[in-house]
DNA sequence: AATGAATGAGTTTTCATTCAT
DNA sequence: AATGAATGAAAACTCATTCAT
């Protein structure tokens, strides 16, 4: 019904509100100094209304990330089947993907790596673990269909290709993180994006044949 | 005297006890998780005994990281005035060297590269801060002496020593600190090392001329 | 609106509930000894409730003080511009201030000297100790009015107002102070009246020329 | 024995070394923030050294006050039976006794005030608190000698004489203590002293007979 | 659906005191 | 007698979460 979909549209953009709010407050505080009563107050709402829309502050803060990974998988599928791009085209465009993604978001992005490693990653609901398995799983097929196509055509290193898929995701947003911290550490906000894109040039060309 | 030393070795061997009871918890737990109570616990002291040797528990764990930063960077030291060896020898055993600190002690290399990043630099103190600037400028400055060689020698490719250093220490403990996310993830021990010898060998080739 | 009245007042009286149990518990333990948990038992609340109401213990305790500052104030404004009484039926009128706050609440007032000296004034944040100091410059200058008109009018002995002021205030409060201190070592309450009144006919009279 | 008296006398300059460095420290930090292990590095000692001369902090505390307080009430007593004084000269000597004092160590006569007053006096042990309220009985005794004497020479007014010495006591004592927090609030260190023998020449006038 | 006051478990930290040396 | 490392009880305070309205 009309009434139906307003509903749920009006709860999905509730939700939108409150990630957004929780963005913000998560990118200023980190996890743990961030507390649910700020992030009400971003979103100009009450805390005990982000329980309605979240379970908790946990999977508040893993739903901002899985969006943002998502949306860095979509990013990837879209030119993988490109039959125009050669590998290397493909290549750059997976570089530039996770340096706009970064550029577009910086926060979220880090968040979604410190995710996957240590500590939050034990508290996870099976079923939340579930979908962000599933989402880098997405995102590494994408990955290694390109690979693979490189490989095939003769102009990338002759590896296995779901392992080199794995070491180019390790790599750039391995690189994307550690990139991230050192500009914390040096307010150099210039330096990121240069550092960025020879970073990834460099891994690029160690993927080339000879 | 005789005594004094004995003396400062206890202090120093009761230091070592606590960091390494503090590794095992911040290892299991992470380090919010993570109690002064159940670290005492596990050091057999009681709590207050903590705060004789560490101020508190943030210090403890950057005490931890600190550590390993000064390892890594004395094995990265040792090397790099060796007449004997190629810069890509020298890149060879760069690459040795982060990873047989990551398989030493992978946790609290981990809590090193973290401890760099965001929320956590928040809080510690200048000395603190300083020693941890300090020591990864030295390390940064071994590294780019290595570069260096490599370009004088035509061997590496030209670009600014500097930036060059920083990207690969930024791809080098980027990528360690995504794979072991990646190996909490999968409880895949083994591949790590090939990953990380994977990932180091190419990036090592976007490094060389041509 | 009456429904935000309703909540302002009811979170006013929720102040006093809080209040009312900390006066309590700090009058029978002293505020080192007296604890947050024990207030919130009194008040029949959780601790927690506590920091809604008051930033920490110091100010909770502060609170009660300045109340009881501002009372007495009060009590000294009220007759201080009365055309009808003589500059001496001020000065009585000033000891029955004294000695009615004193026995409405002798162990608050007790604190408010407490407050205004050594160790407690140190570590109040600057609004608070702001609120203090315009309080008892508000008393010291209704007290003061007080003296210059007597002293215009030849009944009190010639010296600076604002000095006979300020000891009007140190005597009547010392002796308070003091007082209460021995009738907690002799547990004699009925001398407590007697012995201020006395304190402070006699200070009157070596206020009164000749 | 010689080695007897010595050792004794030994003794009791250790317990000195340790109360001067109590009083520098209470001084500084008031009872409750003053810890013994600082107390100790001030008197050059290990903590535990402090506990073979005092039972523990508390009464290390108490140590200084009634110190102070047996040496207020010598002073009185000097002069007491003076055949040669009026009994309005005992009355300025009892001021400029506590004058004195409190000039010779405020902070000390302090703590004696507070000391008995509130909380602190709750957790002495009888021992403690029947030296404290003996040495109070003798200086009280004194005091009411020379107002005994003023009433029966016809210069003081005519109340009883044991209220009167109360009430001297009271005063002045009372003062002090008020005048001192003053000084803390104001840092005008001046105005003390001036304060002071105002106060007490007022109060010393009211007991004057007209 | 939204509120927001109240909860209370959980943690860090302090420091007087002890006791083996 | 002196030490000083270790103790561990105690307390303030925080904040995710709940639930009556």
């Amino acid at each position: 019904m009309g009434i139906q979909e307003r509903k749920i549209r009006e709860k999905e953009q509730r939700r939108r509100q409150i990630m957004q709010a929780a963005k913000l407050v998560f990118s200023a505080k980190g996890f743990n100094r961030a507390t649910m009563e700020e992030i009400a107050g971003e979103a100009e709402l009450s805390p005990g209304t982000l329980y309605l829309y979240f379970k908790n502050k946990e999977e508040l803060h893993t739903s901002l990330s899985i969006d943002i990974l998502k949306y860095l998988t979509s990013q990837i599928k879209e030119y993988v089947d490109e039959k125009e791009m050669t590998p290397e085209d493909k290549l750059n465009a997976l570089r530039d993907a996770f340096i706009n993604v970064y550029e577009f978001d910086a926060m979220v992005l880090i968040n979604l790596f410190h995710l996957q490693s240590g500590e939050t990653l034990k508290n996870l609901s099976g079923e939340v673990l579930q979908q962000i398995k599933q989402t880098s799983s997405d995102a590494l097929g994408a990955i290694t269909s390109i690979v693979q196509e490189g490989i095939d055509q003769g102009v990338f290193i002759e590896r296995h290709p779901v392992a080199l898929a794995d070491i180019l995701w390790a790599t750039y947003s391995g690189v994307v993180l550690w990139v991230d911290s050192k500009r914390q550490l040096n307010n150099e906000k210039d330096f990121v994006r240069q550092t960025l894109e020879t970073a990834f040039e460099i891994i690029g060309a160690g993927f080339k044949k000879q």
